[in-house]
Formats: C-alpha cells, sequence, structure tokens
DNA sequence: TGAATTCATTTAACATGTTAAGTATACTGC
DNA sequence: GCAGTATACTTAACATGTTAAATGAATTCA
C-alpha cells in the first residue's frame, strides 16, 4: 500500500476510500444488478433475504431466520408483517414454547420463490463471469476471514 | 472452495455466503467498531460521512458532497438538516447558480471533527493490525476492482 | 413455589435507504 | 425571448437500520 491509500490531513486514511466506504461501494454495485430484477417480482432485497432463508430451512422460528437472513430483530418483524399480509408466509406456534413464531413459506410463496430463483441465479452467474471466478473465491475468502477477524 | 459454498436445491448458491451477504457481514463487522465511537460523540455513521467528506473538500455542493460521502441526494438533505439544526454545518448559496446550495463545517463542526479523527484512526488501526496489513491491502485492490468491474 | 432472571419477540422513536414526483433555477435552440 | 429541456435539489411515501424499552412466556433457584 505505497502511497494512494495512505494518511490524509486528520490522520485518517482518505475517507472516500476506507474500508466501510469500499466495502459498502462493492455492495451497492453488487446489489445494483439484484434490485431492479427483485422489483420486478415486488420484492425488496431483505424481503428476499427472507424467503431464500425459508426455502433453505422451512419452520424456523424468528431468531434463526434473523441470523439466516442477517436481519436484527425489529426490522424481521417488520418484514414478517408484510409477508404474512401478501400471504407469501405463515406464522405457526410452537407448542413447546409459547414465546416462539415458527415460520414457513405458503405454496404462494414458494411459488415466488422458484420464480425469482432462476433469475437470481443468472444475475449471480453474470457477476461471476464479469469479475472471474478466480478473483472472486479470492474475494469471498478475505471477506469471510475478515469478518471473523473483527 | 469445494463444497461449502455450492449450490443448493433452488440453484442457486448457498444464500447465507452469497457476495451481497458476504459483503454486508463484514461491513457490518466494521461498522461494529466504529458505532459505538461515532454514538458517544452524538454522531451517526452516515452524518460522520458528511463531516469527514466537508473537512477534506470545504465548500462543495450537495451534489459533491453526497457523491463523496456515498449517499442518496434525499438522505444527505436530511442528513444535512440535522447538521445544520446542530450547528455542525452551514450552508451558503452560490451566486452564479441560484440551484446549488455550498457547504461548510461551521467551527463547531470543525472542532468536532478534530475530536472524532483520532479516535476513528485509532480504531482503524486495530482492524489494521488485527487482520493484517497485507490481507487488508489485498482486500482493498479486490473490492475496488470489483465495483469498477460490475 | 414464587420472586428474580432470562429469553423471544414486539413496539417505539428516530435516522437512513430507495424510488418517484415536485419545485425552482439554469440552459438551449429556434 | 421564450418554449422545451435539463439540472439541483427537496418532498413524499414506504421500507429498513439502530437502539432502547416493553411485553409475555420460560427458567432458575432460594
Amino acid at each position: 500500500m505505497p502511497d494512494a491509500a495512505e494518511k490524509d490531513a486528520g490522520g485518517l486514511r482518505g475517507f472516500e476510500h476506507s474500508l466501510p466506504m469500499e466495502l459498502l461501494k462493492a455492495r451497492e454495485a453488487a446489489m445494483a444488478c439484484f434490485r431492479p430484477m427483485l422489483r420486478d417480482h415486488g420484492l425488496t432485497e431483505q424481503q428476499w433475504r427472507v424467503i431464500r432463508a425459508l426455502a433453505d430451512y422451512d419452520r424456523i422460528d424468528a431468531s434463526e431466520l434473523a441470523r439466516r437472513s442477517f436481519l436484527l430483530a425489529p426490522s424481521l418483524t417488520r418484514i414478517l408483517q408484510h409477508l404474512e399480509a401478501g400471504k407469501l408466509v405463515k406464522r405457526l406456534s410452537d407448542v413447546n414454547d409459547q414465546r416462539r413464531s415458527v415460520l414457513t413459506l405458503t405454496a404462494k410463496g414458494r411459488k415466488l420463490f422458484s420464480e425469482v430463483a432462476p433469475d437470481s441465479a443468472a444475475l449471480y452467474e453474470d457477476i461471476e463471469s464479469r469479475f472471474g471466478t478466480e478473483r472472486l473465491a479470492l474475494l469471498y475468502e478475505l471477506l469471510e476471514e475478515f469478518h471473523q477477524t473483527i
């Protein structure tokens, strides 16, 4: 890191290229690919995360769903209200623990998932081929190490 | 990366490790380091981005400020309202173009910047030393290439 | 067993993200 | 010089992010 990413007058790395900024820009670049497609299906990014998580792990409680979709509990509460209103997700009660809600996709929810999933996969392959499989794998590795280290 | 990140039943990469998710997790890990400190100074992450941008580039208009702080115009409008209310930022008018607002830090804003900047720099060095300067540089390189490619 | 604590989820309050529409000013070409 | 268009914000509407507090159900343990 010779000089391009050096400290500025205030003692800070040029902040437009600080790590949080670069992570944000990279993520935004990736999401810009997906958002229009999701929008066409009437979904936000976060709603799609919830649906994908339920497609992979059906009948999990809200806490596990929050972990798997990487959403904070209050956000998940609101998103589930939307998805329930749209009849995409159903709420079951846990007989052994009345505090828990167990979530599951409805038939409509599974159908939507099966429609969106191929579009998502196609866009993902686009990204992979544009950026390169090799470099993408390296990027993954670094990202995972990073958020496990920090 | 043999099998852990392979395709699932829906034809998608295990989504909890999809690229947008890994970028999000890495960013969240980084921001979790900074947010408490910023909170102690009464700032949100985005407000701090605006102040840093103005510390680096004073008297720029709102459009350029939005670009440099990587905020959408409507978000910046609201953030500037907060910062103006807190007397951290002042709005000047551009004589040559009445549509533009030119922004500048007040003395109070510059003082706050000078207080927060060292804390920010210290946390950043923490991260760098924990993750490793080498790997951090590689991560930067990949991230910048990524958001330029995509 | 019942008070204290923990846990799962929700609500509240405020700030930002995202898209679309609105407003006022500047520019362009005829 | 004026209609048409583009630019620089701002507002509006809805969704999520973030923190703290509230609610209600399980658990612990004196």
